[in-house]
DNA sequence: ATTTTCAGATTACAAATGTAATCTAAATAA
DNA sequence: TTATTTAGATTACATTTGTAATCTGAAAAT
């Protein structure tokens, strides 16, 4: 399943609260995009299609709901990208970031209490 | 500029080695993709209109190069995906990926390495 | 009971993408 | 020198995506 980039701002919204309904997903990508309420619903329907939302019917309109988790979506994203870029492993993007100067102190500590965490699991 | 996956399958090969004709090209990615000649011609074209490759006449054929470097196209597509997904930091990725269980101790082990150096530069 | 409204369904249409086939001019073969 | 090959240029066409407009039927208003 292909979540485009305008599909996924509509499901963004979704995880971050549901169920919802369409009404409710066009006011909240108010504050945030200029799209018309029709492109919405277009976004909506397909998502549906495509097996990323659900809804159940309330009279008549739908509460939508997500069929896919984010943090799902996240990690089979996260290892699209390091197999296409990186041979699928972690480090080499993190070196990126480091030689780009683009690691600052909380994210150095944040890593290493992942690593502390890591080495209390796998010793 | 926006590079599609069929784009950047030839693009890599390119990176590989280069400068190279469109023969070279062709032949290179016959060994993983069933591509026709013909369509690895319109992705090349494609790639030269974007700007993501130029080329010196040789004779009466091409000698392609790249004009964008792979390192730089690794972080503008690892930055702008931990934005779209992790608030644009690194830590939500690695733990994302060490509670999948997809770290290992060579991960973990250039990561501290890593972490050591950034250490070193920034203290 | 009619009319109006509005949610979701269907249709629209241009640009990008995947995947080629055809055209054209220049190089090479005969 | 004429015929053939072939590299790159141009054109093709279906699908996906961005961005809506129109249609349809049921609910709400009068």
């Amino acid at each position: 399943m292909d979540i485009s980039n305008a599909e996924f701002e509509v499901l963004e919204v979704i995880w971050q609260g549901h169920p919802c309904s369409a009404t409710d997903i066009i006011e909240r990508l108010s504050e945030h995009s200029e799209w018309h309420e029709k492109t919405i619903k277009t976004l909506l329907n397909r998502l549906v299609k495509k097996g990323a939302l659900g809804f159940e019917k309330q009279k008549r309109h739908y509460l939508y709901y997500p069929l896919i988790e984010r943090e799902a979506y996240q990690h089979t994203q996260s290892k699209n990208l390091l197999e296409k870029l990186f041979e699928g492993r972690v480090s080499p993007l993190v070196a990126s970031f480091a030689n780009k100067g683009n690691l600052n102190k909380q994210d150095v500590d944040e890593l290493k209490a992942l690593i502390d965490q890591w080495e209390k699991n796998n010793d």
